[in-house]
RNA sequence: GGCGGGGUAGCUCAGCUUGGUAGAGCAAGCGGCUCAUAAUCGCUGUGUCGUGGGUUCAAAUCCCGCCUCCGCUACCA
């Protein structure tokens, strides 16, 4: 630990128009598996994410529901979405808020920096404007000129504000992405940073003066800051951002600065790969490792929406199946980087076949036997020298997939083993070795390697499933013996026989129950 | 309109760069087993590879046209 520099990953602080649904929970519960992967590695680890609680929408909202916009904003974050990722046992270590004074001010000094080193210039946004909806409008949301809300003619408004000299970062940023495939990914998202990089990139206005939910322009207090260039800078002002090198924000920050990877949705893609470094060189602090760009939840074959009804709160799914299926059917079944179909089929098929079948079902096995046949006792420490083998390159795979975000890859090798071992059971059938008493160490050697495997099993899918995977851990006596699940490493996971002989199993409940018939 | 990606078994998808009898998982059927959550293990079938042409001894794979779905084409987040 001490001062080597953290593993730090964020998902994107979300918009606090409304509750979270899957999509949103999608991104976090990917970076919480990450980040605690990252954990068992042994590696220090900071994961944040938070709310972005500026801008004319939410202003918009609270209005409507008559409230002021920063109440309106305590009220959303305390009752949803706070108690949303505590649900999903998302074990973040920060959670920031655009509205707190540690992320304004740091947003301040750091835009009057940009404006002291000549970044910041005043200029004129000049764009169609609807009166009756009080805000500019973008073209793609207007019809043949007209605001498609009040079909009345946009007017063409100018208005004063402050520029950001992103164009002066063009190619600097164009020749980073070339050279650093690494930088944006997946692929396809990285080729559309750089198309759009190849074409012409203009100046942005990072001001607004329309309204006043923002954090104000330093040296010109009638405008606020535009909202997105706000955001973004919740990554680096949660750790410090341009605090003193000594102080506790400074060492922070100089402990996690740079972020290793910003997890985000294809849709805000842009922000972060184009404009947030571009104010990061500007202000020359560092630049991401890393965006990830990951893809959408389609349901019915369109992007879930909530005008559409296609919105899924996180807990429709988890009161059916329970808060580690949730967090291991979006992982699993969807190449992260890619749109996936989300569909309740599906997801019965998953948990029933995966989770139930292939991996509680194994635990159940061996735990009966266990107390079957040995007294509730692990029995003597034996080696299956094909079964450590397989172990050894199954967790080599599964790190390496993790790593590089491969969720679905690394979990498909570790339910490969976990077949794999259901497969050694029936084809070894201790069942009938434990019919000839002398036949006993035959038994033994047969349920000590199942039991290790599932040793190895929970520690690898814990990231991914904590809870059940706990209940496993404790089931095995393991947590006495060998002590807590968080602790193992991933390095020391493929060491066979690591559970020790003499260890006391206990029945637990199924750890994940079959679905009811009606599903 | 321009650029990019997709259309392959009932379902989700791999294969296409480097042409040569079409693959995986799930679902389905059959058999084995009984330690287990009617579970597990083994075997089996499944396809005008969107469409029309072309190149070739041979095309899901290469070339051209067409149909269709989706993304990007900047300052709502």
């Amino acid at each position: 630990m001490g001062d080597k520099k953290s593993f730090y990953l964020t998902t994107p602080i979300y918009y606090v128009n409304d509750a979270p649904h899957i999509g949103h929970a999608y991104t976090t519960v990917a970076g919480d598996v990450l980040t605690r992967w990252h954990r068992q590695k042994g590696e220090a680890v900071w994961f944040l994410t938070g709310t972005d609680e500026h801008g004319q929408k939410v202003l918009n909202t609270a209005q409507a529901n008559k409230v002021a916009p920063q109440q309106w904003c305590d009220n959303l974050v305390e009752s949803s979405w706070k108690p949303v990722w505590r649900d999903l046992n998302i074990a973040n270590d920060d959670f920031i808020r655009t509205t707190e004074s540690r992320h304004m001010e740091r947003v301040q000094r750091f835009l009057q920096g940009l404006k002291d080193d000549g970044f910041i210039y005043a200029g004129k946004f000049e764009g169609p404007y609807c009166i009756g909806c009080e805000e500019f409008k973008l073209p793609g949301d207007l019809d043949e000129g007209k605001c498609r809300i009040h079909s009345k003619p946009v007017e063409m408004l100018s208005e004063e504000n402050w520029f950001f000299k992103l164009s002066a970062f063009r190619e600097e940023l164009l020749n980073h992405y070339k050279k650093n495939p690494e930088a944006c990914q997946p692929a396809s998202a990285r080729n559309e940073v750089i198309s759009f990089l190849e074409g012409e990139v203009r100046d942005l206005s990072i001001s607004r003066s329309t309204f006043d939910w923002g954090i104000p322009v330093p040296w010109d207090t009638k405008q606020v800051i535009y909202v997105w260039f706000d955001a973004l800078l919740n990554y680096a002002t949660a750790v410090g951002l341009g605090d003193d090198a000594d102080s506790e924000g400074g060492k922070k920050f100089a402990k996690t600065w740079p972020a290793d990877v910003h997890l985000v949705g294809k849709d805000i893609l842009r922000f972060h790969a184009v404009i947030w470094p571009a104010m990061l060189m500007a202000a020359k602090v560092a630049i991401p490792k890393k965006i990830f760009a990951h893809g959408w939840l389609l349901v019915g074959g369109e992007k879930m929406s909530k005008s559409k009804l296609t919105g899924i709160a996180p807990s429709d799914i988890t009161k059916d199946f329970g808060v580690d299926a949730f967090r291991y059917y979006f992982l699993r079944a969807i190449p992260f980087g890619t749109d996936g179909s989300f569909s309740w089929e599906d997801m019965s098929a998953r948990y029933t076949s995966e989770l139930a079948n292939d991996f509680g079902n194994l635990a159940s096995r061996l735990i009966a036997m266990i107390e079957k046949y040995c007294e509730n006792t692990i029995p003597a420490v034996a080696t299956e020298a094909s079964l450590a083998k397989q172990l050894a390159e199954t967790v080599k795979s599964a790190d390496e997939a993790i790593c590089a975000l491969d969720f679905q890859g690394g979990i498909n090798s570790i339910m490969d083993f976990c077949k794999r071992i259901n497969g050694y059971v029936t084809e070894t059938e201790p069942w009938k070795v434990a019919k000839d008493p002398a036949r006993k160490a035959e038994l033994d050697l047969i349920l000590y390697n199942t039991a290790d495997a599932l040793r190895a099993l929970a520690v690898l899918l814990h990231p991914v499933m904590p809870e059940s995977t706990e209940k496993l851990w404790e089931s095995l006596g393991a947590n006495t013996s060998i002590g807590s699940i968080a602790e193992q490493k991933i390095s020391e996971v493929a060491k066979w026989g690591q559970l020790p002989a003499g260890s006391k199993v206990t029945k637990t409940p199924v750890l994940f129950p079959r679905l009811e018939e009606n599903k």
